[in-house]
RNA sequence: GCGGCUGUGGCGGAACUGGCAGACGCGCAAGGUUCAGGUCCUUGUGAUCGCAAGAUCGUGCAGGUUCAAUUCCUGUCAGCCGCACCA
């Protein structure tokens, strides 16, 4: 009977499912057993159902798991769903269907789909990120980040009562820009707005002021942000989630509008992001990646104070309306610029202010108001698509007001220009543009001065110092671009001939000695915007009061459940559709004592949390699923944590990874958890693209199969007419293009263990590799041999023969050598080499009449990974009762990995000519006299002198003759 | 433009710290088993020349280091991914 891959699968399915065979033993059951966490990135469980990409990654880990068990490790590996989001909310628009209904089936599917494969999750401990039982704890996380700040002395997150006891003891006080100040008595700082000509301190603050400070602190706090509103969405978006001005989803248009918003500080944690990144175990790639994206750069922020306009010109207030508002002509105004080259101070010409800059209105004279108004508009009314798409042509006006630089007092017109961003660094910049190259590009626009201040080292200088002479600050370009490297400081005065990096430290010291700069570090990282205008995500524990103040709901009130709506559709307006449950929203405490006391007026926040939030500890529920008074219990984290394999798409490089490292540092500092990262180890495994399509080059392009054509030189040609070049290509799977492979139809042709094989055999893990239903065949085809080898045939007319006699040499050796192979290379994640391996030693195994039972065993051990139902099935019938999941892995004897003789290359000027074989032992003399008289050597060697003779022990000889 | 990764037969891909390039699979070819078929078996399969033994060339391209380079160095080209007016 040929191997039956359908009945066998299903019946070790259900025997795993009803053994609990990959249960994950809680430390106090574990026995001393060591731990290993192997966890692959949680799905949404969309409509779409599994996709060829999922069992990639599942797989992987799972023959890590497997393989771990059978190491003796007590393996925690679990699998769960991301279900809140915004697919099941629009399916539920479109056909009135409850979300939870939805992503009720979408689950059962997904859960069909991935139990099909024969993963060896542990299914008691699923989690579901919309179950109240999960997202009570979300919500409760989210307090903790709602009752901290981050204390900019321990540099970590600590309770908000803290921050009050400090205060109350006038120990220190916190500056909404972050900065510090001890005592705030001595140095007259308001905490409000952390000015220092205000002598006020806390105890003197109103109780409205204190609140103020105080929400202005908290991890998670709400501000009135430009947000990115998406109204075909009818949501706010996160940065990370709008892509070139459009949704990520969807693809429809964001703009830019004010709103009140919840926001976590990230930013708080930007070093430590950065900083404790360097020990992890991930591709240099994707911490490149989060580096890019948190974007640190070191530099100075330096005052150049606004020259007063002449005495007839008044500066005008923005409000117009506003009476008298008109500024007196004596009032002293900086401009705050950040710069990453403070060494290229001298050679700024002019200024330039974001178009969005408050400081624009009260700068710009009468005479240039409408000028700058009428720029304003047009930039207003552009996209970030449009700004963006406009890069090399630059545009800006003269605000007819000019700033003194600090280090020469020269006087500097001040531009404002789109191509400084208001939302980086202090929305205004000083103007180097013989050493920046948008600076340059302006200044060559606007005919401005261009003046070198620093020669490159070795590099020819883009301006001669001749020309700098001749022209001084009237420079015109006269080059083709600006020099943006580091060099030595000319024409700088002070840090004259100093390299940059020291030329920087001393200008800093400088500045920050006269108090006009200081040394700053910026980042592009901004605050994580966290709430939504929709129904399908976790509400906040949160009611609010009249003013907007925001109380946090007890913790026995928790979980805080969706109410159950008819209409969950968008209101188009920025109300989200939680305000239309009008009953739900009315707030009545539970709890009689409260501080403060939580009565009379209040309503609960109706926005939710963004799909992210369950995504960022689920792992951590994994470890406890059930315990319902904690959202994991201390002593299980510590066993378990960190991850020690994580798994999944590179999709989530800066999104999910970047904010679950930020939660988990919050809990870290916050002592919930016991390790400061998560996820020790991770793997990105590359995409699957769609099988290959080949297309004519020519006017009307066709697409051909792939056996019409040839390769050609370089290229491909057509068989029947070669003058038709082919090109080939895969995409990416996708509906549209009718390339998705489903793995339904796959698993119901070739079976699961096929399957698995198939994938993890197509290359290396992280690969981006196309798909190629012609090479599944190849995997068939080895199982239905292994089959054969061990069970026999009677379609073949084979019958296997398996006894316990010795295993023939050099058999025996290839087994010892194949068990430590697969070990090394499933460690290393090298499936497709591990796989080759099996495959070679089944191959020898097909030679043999009888097959020795100890190989029959092991080989089927070491099968059990990769195919696990096939491997199963031959364990039972080689007379075993109990299921091979933690049956010891192979041990291999080291003694056999050595050869006992040994076959070497004879090379005569690196050329192979010859091999020999002697025994390993021999002495290097016997060996080089050996490989001297074999014939290849002495034909080669003949009438020429050796110059040298060269032996590497066990790897080749090498005569080198002239 | 900046950053990262990758270039090996007809295809997917092997090759540990430099040491026999092309493991293993697909495809292809020849032969076998079979009434027949192939999700069967065996053998062969980088290119060129040669009946053959064999020789020469060959890891994107051009150099370099070395007895020896897919591997190290310099330059260059192509592809993929990420970021993108980030001062």
């Amino acid at each position: 009977m040929p191997y039956n891959f359908t009945a066998t699968e299903k019946k070790w399915q259900q025997y795993w499912l009803e053994n609990k065979s990959f249960r994950a033993f809680d430390p106090a059951d574990a026995g001393g057993m060591p731990k290993a966490y192997v966890l692959d990135m949680f799905p949404y469980p969309s409509g779409a159902g599994l996709h060829v990409g999922h069992p990639e990654g599942y797989t992987a880990t799972d023959i890590v798991s497997r393989y771990l068990r059978m190491k003796g490790y007590n393996v925690l590996h679990p699998m769960g769903w991301d279900a809140f989001g915004l697919p099941a909310e629009q399916y539920a628009v479109k056909t009135n269907t409850h979300p939870a209904e939805t992503t009720r089936k979408n689950i059962d599917t997904f859960r069909r789909q991935i139990q099909m494969l024969g993963l060896s999750y542990d299914w008691d401990r699923e989690v579901d990120t919309t179950d109240p039982t999960y997202y009570k704890w979300t919500q409760w996380i989210f307090l903790q980040l709602f009752n901290s700040y981050f204390d900019p002395m321990q540099e970590k997150a600590l309770p908000i009562e803290h921050l009050l006891n400090e205060l109350q003891n006038e120990n220190y006080v916190v500056a909404p820009d972050g900065s510090v100040h001890i005592n705030p008595v001595q140095e007259g700082m308001d905490p409000i707005t952390g000015d220092l000509r205000v002598e006020r301190i806390w105890t003197e603050l109103t109780p409205e002021e204190r609140r103020e400070f105080i929400d202005g602190q908290r991890l998670a706090y709400q501000a009135e942000v430009a947000v990115n509103w998406c109204p075909g969405l009818g949501t706010v978006l996160s940065n990370e989630e709008v892509i070139d001005g459009k949704s990520e989803v969807g693809g429809f248009p964001v703009e830019r509008r004010p709103m009140r918003q919840w926001m976590l500080r990230i930013t708080a944690y930007a070093d430590r992001l950065i900083a404790d990144l360097e020990p992890l175990q991930w591709p240099e790639s994707l911490k490149e990646m989060q580096r890019n994206w948190i974007g640190r750069s070191v530099g100075a922020e330096v005052d150049f104070e606004v020259v007063p306009p002449d005495e007839d010109v008044k500066r005008v207030e923005a409000n117009r309306g506003d009476a008298g508002d008109t500024r007196e002509a004596d009032e002293d105004l900086t401009i705050s610029v950040f710069t990453t080259r403070p060494d290229t101070l001298y050679g700024a010409t002019y200024m330039v202010l974001a178009p969005e800059h408050p400081l624009v209105d009260r700068i710009t004279p009468t005479s240039h108001r409408e000028t700058i108004e009428s720029y304003r508009k047009v930039i207003a009314g552009k996209s970030d698509r449009d700004r963006v798409a406009e890069t090399k042509e630059k545009s800006g006006v003269f605000t007819g007001a000019y700033a003194i630089n600090p280090v020469n007092d020269e006087k500097l017109p001040i531009y404002v220009a789109d191509y400084v961003l208001m939302g980086y660094g202090t929305g205004a910049i000083m103007a180097v543009p013989a050493h920046d190259e948008r600076d340059f590009a302006f200044a060559k626009k606007f005919n401005l001065p261009i003046r070198q201040v620093v020669r490159g080292t070795g590099i020819q200088p883009v301006f001669s110092d001749q020309e700098n002479k001749d022209h001084g600050q009237n420079a015109r370009a006269t080059v083709e671009q600006a020099f943006t490297g580091e060099g030595i400081a000319i024409n700088s005065d002070v840090i004259n001939d100093l390299p940059t990096a020291e030329a920087k430290d001393k200008i800093i010291s400088i500045l920050e000695r006269e108090g006009t700069g200081k040394r700053t570090v910026k980042y592009k990282l901004r605050d994580w915007l966290f709430s939504r205008q929709r129904y399908w995500g976790e509400p906040f524990p949160i009611v609010l009061d009249e003013a907007g103040n925001a109380y946090d709901i007890p913790q026995s009130e928790l979980p805080l459940t969706l109410p159950q709506i008819e209409d969950f559709k968008p209101t188009g307006a920025p109300e989200p559709p939680l305000s239309k449950a009008k009953d739900w929203l009315k707030y009545e405490s539970t709890v009689a004592q409260q501080s403060p006391p939580l009565s009379g007026g209040l309503t609960r926040e109706t926005n939710t949390m963004p799909q992210w939030a369950g995504s960022c500890w689920y792992y951590l529920r994994y470890i406890d699923p059930h315990n319902a008074e904690r959202f994991v219990d201390p002593e299980k984290e510590k066993y378990w944590m960190p991850v020690d394999l994580y798994v999944g798409g590179v999709e989530h490089a800066v999104l999910h990874l970047l904010y679950a490292r930020f939660w988990h540092k919050v809990l870290f500092d916050l002592g919930h958890v016991s390790s400061p990262e998560p996820f020790a180890r991770l793997i990105n495994q590359g995409l699957i693209l769609g099988e290959m399509e080949y297309h004519t080059i020519e006017d009307e392009p066709r697409k051909v199969a792939d056996d019409e054509i040839e390769k050609c030189g370089e290229s491909y040609a057509l068989k029947s007419d070669p003058s038709v070049k082919v090109k080939a290509e895969s995409f990416k799977m996708s509906k549209s293009r009718g390339n998705v492979v489903n793995p339904d139809d796959i698993v119901r042709d070739y079976g699961a263990d096929t399957f698995r094989l198939y994938e993890m055999y197509m290359g290396p893990l992280e690969a981006q590799k196309p798909w190629n239903t012609r090479d599944i065949i190849g995997m068939t085809r080895f199982l239905n041999g292994v089959w054969r080898n061990l069970v026999g045939d009677e379609e073949a007319n084979k019958v296997a023969k398996i006894d316990p006699i010795a295993i023939p040499e050099p058999l025996d050796r290839q087994m010892h050598r194949a068990i430590r192979k697969v070990e090394d290379d499933v460690a290393a994640l090298r499936f497709n080499v591990a796989i080759a391996e099996l495959i070679k030693l089944n191959n020898e195994m097909t030679k043999l009449a009888t097959i020795p039972r100890e190989l029959a065993e092991n080989f089927t051990l070491m099968l059990a990974p990769f195919a696990p139902h096939i491997a199963e099935e031959l364990w039972e019938r080689l007379g075993h009762t109990k299921s091979l999941a933690r049956r010891p892995w192979p041990t291999y004897d080291p003694a056999k990995l050595v050869e006992t003789t040994m076959e070497l290359p004879v090379q005569v000027n690196g050329k192979l000519r010859d091999k020999i074989s002697v025994p390993a032992d021999a002495d290097e003399e016997t060996i080089l006299t050996t490989a001297a008289s074999t014939a290849g050597a002495k034909q080669w060697m003949e009438g020429k002198t050796i110059r040298k003779r060269l032996y590497v022990p066990k790897k080749l000889v090498n005569f080198v003759v002239g």
